[in-house]
DNA sequence: TGTTTTTTGTGATCTATGTCACATCTCAGG
DNA sequence: CCTGAGATGTGACATAGATCACAAAAAACA
């Protein structure tokens, strides 16, 4: 929970590594956001409302999630400083939110409506291309979770989490890492023991 | 194999939904665009090879996939005509493919290279909309899968994908839909056997 | 049209993981 | 400094799905 820098700053680095902006644009984009505080545990999406935003992480951590009927939770993303984190699919369609989003620890996000994401968009070129650039790694992620999901088994997809985030290990339960790796409590339990 | 439209009708109807370009404006994006034929079981990208193109379906079926060190085979996508196909991870990082495309049947598909796309971004920010909108669909359609993958058992995901795109139980061979679904090929015969 | 390949079905195991059931353990809050 | 809820470990057992091994249709093709 310590990050010295500031919001706008932590933004504008995320933006540049892949567009330039002038002041006066990163400014003008930059005014399209909120600055909000959670606390650990705290939902900002919760499944079956209306999504409107979606959220810049500045500082903590946040969990993607769905919950199926047998109340079992699975996670789909660990949102971490720098990431976006919203359910994209009710955002762009309207519909109402499939999966949640909620603290895992507390949590500073920059929060940026849909409609003023289309705005900026269509304002600036530029900001576009950002947004195409960060949907395309989304996407390449998720393929890549994919074939991980089908191709390693539970060991391998957990040695995979921790060699790329060995954060989580010690700022997020593990109970959660299973329901990010799609096994049991039980079995990732094991597998650390063994 | 039979599809009256001709490509250009095919595209741009495929844009239109999205955005709307003039008729110059369709030119010069279409004229980016090189028609190629493949026959059944052609490659198209070859894992380990370099990416230089996307490729756009206007008729038959391709099928991304990864084929693992212990010769296995998980695919990742059916594109059928109007879907996009490529390794979006080689193409954007300029990295080796790490998974290949092929043709399920005689395909015939619109090709865009790399440089070409980003170049028509930069000239119409109406296309760099587009690719914005489809790689967001697609991504939209990536993590709706790996939740399918971790929720439902193979007869769930098997009926799903059977329920969503029925063409495909005479299109393709079922060793291949097991390889979609991630299941041996026998538990998929199974499936529908018992 | 006969002969290879591919594709598909099915039985007999084997195994990774899930599920259930408790026992600890660890803190956050009173 | 307690105390109770959440987090974690571990045994016993259940099971979906993998693997191996053939057999036999079906399709490709020469």
């Amino acid at each position: 929970m310590n990050n010295s820098m500031h919001p706008k700053e932590i933004l504008r680095g995320h933006v540049t590594q892949i567009v330039s902006l002038t002041d006066e644009q990163f400014d003008h984009f930059f005014s399209r956001f909120t600055l909000k505080s959670y606390k650990k545990g705290q939902a900002i999406i919760t499944q079956g409302a209306k999504v409107e935003h979606e959220y810049f992480v500045i500082d903590g951590y946040l969990k993607t999630f769905y919950i199926n009927d047998d109340v079992k939770m699975f996670i789909l993303q660990f949102a971490m400083p720098t990431w976006w984190a919203s359910d994209y699919n009710a955002l762009y369609n309207g519909a109402k939110a499939t999966v949640g989003v909620d603290c895992i620890t507390d949590a500073q996000v920059l929060c940026l409506s849909n409609a003023d994401r289309e705005k900026i968009c269509s304002e600036l070129h530029e900001v576009e291309r950002f947004f195409r650039w960060r949907t395309n790694r989304g996407y390449v992620a998720s393929q890549k979770r994919l074939l991980s999901l089908m191709n390693n088994d539970a060991r391998l997809r957990y040695e995979e989490l921790m060699a790329q985030y060995p954060a989580l290990y010690n700022t997020v339960p593990k109970h959660l890492i299973a329901a990010y790796l799609g096994v049991s409590r039980e079995t990732l339990s094991r597998l650390y023991h063994t």
